[in-house]
RNA sequence: GCCGGAGUGGCGGAACUGGCAGACGCACAGGACUUAAAAUCCUGCGAAGCUAACCCUUCGUACCGGUUCGAUUCCGGUCUCCGGCACCA
């Protein structure tokens, strides 16, 4: 007989609705937050999101019933071009696409059976949520942290509009396949770099997180530190500044690179010789896309631009080049060059034929740099250098700096890889920035009792030109908050990411009106005890989730200042080896599966076919196996049902031999799951250890009915994290009144983990000899005479010399011989 | 190039702190039940050698070496795969 899973899964999810069985208020309780990440609602869930979903229920349902109060919420991302694309498309409002994907996917996260409380949800695009993430705008705005700067962009010259970097492929629109080039815009930006250094300092706390992702932040963030130095430029006296982390080579600098986008540019090469070379050069780098530009691949290329520079140490007149390898927006934009001990500015000295002076060696002799074949880039000594001759270069770089301060030529700098968040939009479908621009004013921020500012309904999606919100009247059109004036708003829309920044601050308190959240309900849930979701955001997402949470920690908002205690990046869902795609055409259907087998199967399989952080293969055949367990025991439980009741007791000085083994697997089990679902999130093995019960309880052949009906109490508890439904179902055939899931976890007998007599290996250096059976309460000299008289060790000991033994006790014992 | 992670049967994986390698499941094979099939239940299942058979022996956790009574686990080196970053001055 097969259980009718959809059946039961539909009664249960009915019954955990009216009730309202997951919904989480503040109480004495001790607090436990879990997070999944929550998704961008394309319309239908994929195996990732139902293997991500079924982790964190497990956790919740878990810590449920281990005694916590639980916050188990979701929502949706629904801010983002996909919508907007569907409108140009489909000519379907990017609001009514959004929320109908918003629909299909609730109703099949409930046919999931995942323990959320509905009454939390959000969508970061309704105007109740993003009502404050404008005011979140505004937050950083007024505390200096937004701020608007020219910038490029991805400008696609046939649609004339902005394009994301995902938009770009291979340089070409993906739309229209015209190659697209750069623009300057001003656009707003967070002033994430004001945090680089505590975002970075505090990777350190974040012990819970995997090594993977933190080494991630820090190389993202990427601190470096050396100096900056003052070049000026000869003839005009202007001063180029550089950055550097090897000051110690300073007097090896033969010449200077500029990167050609840098304000300065024109103004340099303005009436020299080589003036319109260098214009070309510029030209030709605003075309070429970043990817081929910046690749590590691409050769070295540079112009001269008539202009000498002079090093501030040496005095020496050095010539100023364009060179495609420098990048404005890394350090000053300017580089001093010292091909003598830096590759890239050795290949690029050989291709232009210029000087290379060696100022470090590794042994202290001289060294003639245009004899080198490549930069020498390793520690040495200092040579030709001044002062510094025959230091050791890493002593010698702090006297450097000094002297350079001291002499007023530049400073000491520490500088981040990491650069600030540009979150301008040109696009539709996002949070409107709440700005007004006033002729008399400039950026007005738009008072807090004004917000949201609603996004309009009379807008056309074409694809074309520019924002479809500069086409709204309605829009744009606003008085200047401070005069009263006619201005207009700013068009662009905030990046989603800025929406998700802060989502799970919102959770804590996501009907308030009057506040983004309540300080006392975030103090109470913050911050997140556990954090689940995809390695694809480990930089972006965590970063600027990180961020915000320092900036509202620093502005009074919240007591944390780090948001997730504890991550759990899981793994993709792959089949027949590669990720699940449309494109490979390997995709198998969560609806699929939950029609065929239910989603408890669904759940199963995925939470038993590989521990959460790695990669998981999709497999028909052990999704059938899945299936065939659950059955396995729903038939148990049914035959046990007319005998069961709970709480059952038995004379534990009265067990047999077959009972014993039985209470020692249950309990072993219970150990085992326990530590494996609470510790170590291994529900793979959690899972097995279950398995491996129930094939006990079927191999018993005793006839303890109050031995067996504790067996099931406590099985049906286990599994009720992982197959939720058919574990409700079985328990109320057992009479269970309360709902499963309300039931303390289970807990074991360490008595019972005690054998009276243990199976003990014999070694003989280490090789496996024989098994013996030994009391449990053996001396290490029993031990040995039972060892010593056994067979298989006469046999392999005999004329050789017994060096020594070693007891591993309730395991092996190992005798050493000659 | 740099930084992470991984490499164990036909497959997914287990072995948590150095102590029986391969738990649990899938696939496969054989058997029981059945008129039959499905379902279910039972048994076997790393490789080679030895044997009529049992037994037993040897090898085996990517590769080479080391530490140790004992290594999938620790150390050094090599290879392969996956992921991230990448002209960062």
């Amino acid at each position: 007989m097969n259980y009718n899973f959809s059946k039961i899964e539909k009664k249960w999810q009915k019954v955990w609705e009216d009730t309202n069985a997951f919904k989480t208020e503040i109480n004495d309780k001790p607090k436990y937050y879990t997070l999944e990440m929550f998704p961008y609602p394309s319309g239908k869930l994929h195996m990732g999101h139902v293997r991500n979903y079924s982790i964190g229920d497990v956790v919740a349902r878990y810590k449920k019933m281990n005694g916590y109060n639980v916050l188990h919420p979701m929502g949706w991302d629904s801010f983002g071009l996909p919508a907007e694309n569907a409108a140009i498309k489909n000519n379907i409002p990017p609001n009514d696409w959004t929320w109908s994907n918003i629909d299909n996917m609730r109703d099949q996260l409930k046919a999931m059976g995942i323990s959320y409380d509905w009454d939390r949800e959000i969508a970061t695009c309704h105007k109740d949520y993003y009502k404050w993430t404008q005011w979140m705008f505004l937050q950083l705005f007024n505390n200096n942290l937004a701020y608007k700067k020219k910038s490029y962009v991805n400008w696609c010259p046939d649609c004339q509009t902005v394009l994301a970097n995902e938009q770009v492929v291979g340089g070409h629109c993906e739309r229209c396949k015209a190659e697209v080039g750069k623009k300057d815009l001003e656009q707003w930006f967070f002033k994430i770099t004001d945090y680089a250094d505590r975002l970075l300092t505090d990777i350190d706390r974040l012990k819970g997180w995997p090594e993977k992702v933190r080494t991630m932040q820090t190389n993202w963030i990427g601190k470096s530190i050396g100096a900056e130095v003052k070049f000026t430029v000869d003839g005009s006296g202007e001063e180029l500044t550089v950055f550097t982390t090897r000051p110690d080579t300073i007097y090896g600098v033969t010449y200077m690179v500029i990167a050609p986008e840098h304000p300065i540019v024109p103004e340099l090469i303005a009436g020299s010789e080589t003036e319109s070379e260098c214009k070309e050069f510029i030209k030709k780098m605003q075309f070429l896309n970043e990817i081929a530009r910046t690749s590590t691949d691409t050769e070295k290329e540079g112009v001269f631009t008539g202009k000498y520079v002079i090093n501030p140490l040496t005095g020496k007149k050095i010539p100023l080049y364009l060179a495609n390898y420098v990048l404005l927006d890394y350090g000053t934009g300017v580089v001093m060059a010292v091909p003598a001990h830096d590759q890239r500015d050795f290949d690029f000295a050989k291709k232009y034929n210029l000087p290379i002076e060696a100022v470090i060696s590794p042994d202290g002799s001289d060294i003639d740099g245009s004899t080198l074949e490549a930069a020498f880039e390793a520690e040495g000594t200092m040579i030709n250098s001044g002062d510094f001759n025959g230091m050791s270069n890493k002593e010698a770089m702090p006297k450097i700096i000094e002297y350079i301060q001291a002499n007023n030529m530049g400073e000491q700098k520490v500088n981040f890889r990491l650069r600030d968040w540009l979150i301008s939009r040109q696009r539709y479908w996002g949070a409107p920035i709440p700005i007004i621009y006033c002729e008399e004013h400039g950026a007005v921020p738009v008072p807090e009792k004004d917000l949201p500012v609603l996004l309009p309904d009379d807008v056309k999606f074409t694809g074309q030109g520019e924002s479809p919100l500069k086409s709204s009247e309605s829009f744009i059109n606003a008085p200047c908050p401070i005069c009263g004036k006619m201005g207009h708003r700013e068009t662009d829309t905030m990046d989603t990411f800025v929406c998700s920044s802060w989502y799970f601050m919102r959770y804590c308190d996501p009907k308030n009106a009057e506040k983004a959240f309540d300080k006392e309900a975030a103090d109470y849930w913050m911050n997140v005890d556990q954090y689940i979701g995809g390695v694809e955001h480990a930089i972006l997402h965590l970063l600027y989730a990180r961020f915000f949470t320092k900036v509202m920690h620093d502005l009074g908002h919240i007591s944390c200042d780090e948001p997730f205690e504890n991550l759990l990046t899981q793994g993709m869902v792959l089949k027949d080896g590669t990720k699940m795609s449309k494109s490979v055409g390997n995709v198998v259907s969560p609806d699929e599966i939950i029609d065929k087998y239910g989603a408890d199967t669904a759940r199963l399989f995925i939470l038993f076919a590989a521990p959460p952080e790695r990669d998981l293969e999709w497999s028909d055949t052990a999704v059938e196996g899945s299936h065939r367990f659950i059955n396995r025991v729903f038939r148990f439980v049914d035959d046990k049902k007319d005998t069961f009741s709970f709480g059952s007791k038995y004379d534990v000085s009265a067990l047999s031999a077959d009972d014993k083994n039985l209470r020692f697997v249950l309990n072993n089990t219970v150990k085992r799951a326990t530590d494996d679902i609470g510790s170590r999130f291994n529900f793979n093995t959690a899972i097995s250890s279950i398995m491996e019960l129930v094939n006990a309880m079927y191999a018993y052949t005793g006839d303890n009915t109050a031995l067996v009906n504790e067996c099931v109490e406590k099985l049906v508890i286990m599994l009720a994290p992982f197959i939720p439904h058919v574990a409700e179902e079985m328990w109320e055939m057992l009479g269970g009144k309360e709902s499963v899931h309300n039931q303390n976890w289970v807990t074991y007998d360490e008595d019972a983990l005690v054998k009276d007599e243990i199976e003990l290996v014999l070694q003989i250096n280490g090789k496996v000899k024989d098994k013996i059976n030994v009391p449990a309460s053996a001396s290490e000299d029993e031990i040995k005479e039972l060892a010593l008289t056994n067979e298989n060790i006469i046999k392999s000991t005999e004329g050789k010399q017994i060096v020594k033994t070693i007891l591993v006790k309730g395991r092996l014992l190992n005798i050493v011989v000659k």
